[in-house]
RNA sequence: GGUCCUUUGGCCGAGUGGCUUAGGCAAAGCUCUGCAAAAGCUUCUACAGCGGUUCGAAUCCGCUAGGGACCUCCA
């Protein structure tokens, strides 16, 4: 089965077929580090790292672009809109890089925490200054823009005359064009005037004299709009076509539909082949968000410092939530479900230790053919699953259908020739790569070092001479004493003990 | 107001025409165990409501009700 991707341009499942054979091209939508990351950030930069490595694991050399937008350049410039990097410096009484770099390390934190792969550019839209100057010139040039009073605004009538504006979001032309004068739209939105249709949108915003990111540029000291840097860096590093574009799906509009036009005009065809839009994460059903007042940020996560927490969870346990239900369903949080996460990772991720250390056998013709092809079967089913459009919670389920095969593999409740060596093996081969190299999760207990390990050996020893005197009161008291240290012992069938972190 | 999406068992969450009682968490019982834990087994069989299409629908269509997203910065 070839790969299937949602393209949500055509709203379709499509084959997914790169435009150079052996090579993809992605960009997603970066974070704005003008703030700290919250969970509903997490959503996009995993599902994408997963995209990311499952294209990898298809043989695909993949270039995976992923901006950090730091400059300040907010289409919109009401009374509280105003460029929030350079407010918030005010406040913070910051230099504004020093702000962006502050919140930029942070979210690098973040990601490594994730264990998501490092893209293979990351570009700044302040080191792009100049790309995205040339690019507005040349939309300039070919009368899609024009200039009012040192701001440069895209022609969006002009560009609808002969394009397909709004087809990415679904927005109708007509109603974009007359927003401006339904009776609903009450805001004030600064520039409104001087733009001739309200759907324009700004390519280069003129600053004020109090504005403190401002660039030299041919219409005088100012700094992009929100949409072009999207649009230089993605050409630059891209190409003028390429695979694929990822990002959130509140960004469908106006952002993804502006950069689709700004490419088209400058490049002469549309910038991308397969749009990718995950879907929100929701607390209480409602949409993660600043202006919702409801964010959890990450750190808090990881601290579990927030009403809203019960306790404190691993940046695995995250990246596991999100993985288990479908990148373009929402994603209701609450702290029960983040809980039941972290307990079947950890019940996933025991079975998936266990299975390592499983001997394979010789066997040959398994002794219990239908309980190998069952599992032979769901093996397969990763790929497959993955195939259709990424299907990383059906992958998951096929997981939890093998665990307590392992496990009972492992106690002896199955006997080792039930299954053929090659399938054992298979699962052994399926797990490491779906589980690590595609869903990139990783060991949350690795506390193991080289000075715990022999004193947990120790300890262990001498509860187990002290069981085979019966002197139950010592066992107990070292077993009850490592529970409270957050230490959990298990024994087995054979009379073995293992341990690892609750 | 416009456009679009969504409604699954105690909770989270897959699944889109006929056989997945998806899976996880929680709960209960059992096995194992010195007792536990862990593990294994078993039970808990849902698809908002109404109508339609169909031999057959949670799955397609219509209506009703609830929820949400976007239309403005937003992952």
């Amino acid at each position: 089965m070839a790969l299937h991707i949602y393209n949500s341009y055509t709203r379709k499942k499509e084959i997914f077929e790169s435009i150079t054979p052996g090579y993809v091209g992605m960009y997603v939508c970066g974070p704005t580090v003008s703030g700290e990351s919250h969970l509903g950030h997490a959503r996009p930069y995993i599902s994408f790292d997963v995209v990311y490595r499952y294209l990898t694991y298809k043989k695909y050399k993949v270039r995976y672009v992923r901006n950090i937008t730091d400059a300040g350049h907010f289409e919109e410039e009401g009374k509280e809109a105003e460029d929030k990097v350079s407010k918030k410096a005010q406040i913070e009484k910051l230099e504004p890089m020093e702000l962006v770099q502050k919140y930029t390390n942070l979210f690098h934190w973040a990601m490594k925490q994730f264990n998501c792969v490092e893209p293979s550019i990351e570009p700044t839209a302040t080191g792009h200054i100049v790309e995205q100057i040339v690019m507005i010139e040349d939309i300039i040039s070919k009368g899609y823009a024009y200039e009012v009073n040192g701001s440069v605004y895209f022609d969006v009538k002009k560009y609808a005359a002969s394009h397909d504006y709004g087809k990415l979001s679904g927005r109708v032309i007509d109603e974009l064009l007359d927003a401006g004068n339904r009776e609903d739209v009450s805001r004030e939105l600064d520039g409104q005037q001087e733009k001739r249709e309200a759907a324009d949108f700004a390519l280069w915003k003129a600053a004020p004299p109090e504005h403190i990111m401002r660039w030299k540029s041919p219409w005088g000291d100012g700094f992009p709009g929100w949409h072009i840097e999207c649009s230089a860096m993605a050409t630059k590093y891209l190409g003028s076509n390429f695979d694929i574009h990822g990002g959130g799906m509140d960004l469908l509009f106006p952002h993804h539909e502006s950069e689709i036009a700004q490419s088209t005009i400058c490049n002469h065809s549309a910038p991308v082949k397969y749009w990718m839009h995950n879907n929100m994460i929701t607390i209480n059903g409602r949409k993660m968000g600043k202006s919702y007042n409801n964010v959890i940020k990450l750190t808090e996560m990881f601290s579990g410092n927030h009403p809203l927490l019960t306790q404190a969870f691993h940046p695995m346990t995250v990246r596991f939530f999100i993985l288990q239900s479908h990148y373009r369903s929402t994603l209701d949080f609450s702290s029960d479900a983040l809980s039941a996460s972290e307990k079947a990772l950890k019940r996933l991720w025991d079975a998936y230790e266990v299975l390592k250390n499983l001997p394979v056998s010789n066997t040959t013709s398994p002794t219990d053919a239908e309980l190998d092809s069952k599992i032979t079967n769901w093996l397969n089913e990763f790929e497959i699953f993955m195939d259709d459009d990424f299907g990383s919670p059906r992958v998951i389920a096929n997981m939890f259908e093998i665990a307590p095969i392992i496990n009972s593999l492992k106690d002896g409740l199955i006997p080792f020739d039930a299954i053929s060596a090659s399938t054992l093996q298979k699962m052994k081969d399926s797990f490491h790569v779906f589980l690590e190299d595609v869903f990139g999760l990783t060991n949350v207990n690795d506390q193991n070092n080289e000075l715990l390990n022999p004193i947990m050996q120790l300890l262990l020893d001498i509860r187990k001479e002290a069981k085979a005197n019966k002197d139950f009161a010592t066992s107990d008291k070292i077993r009850n004493q490592l529970t409270q240290l957050g230490i959990l012992i298990k024994d087995d069938k054979e009379g073995n003990t293992t341990w690892g972190v609750a």
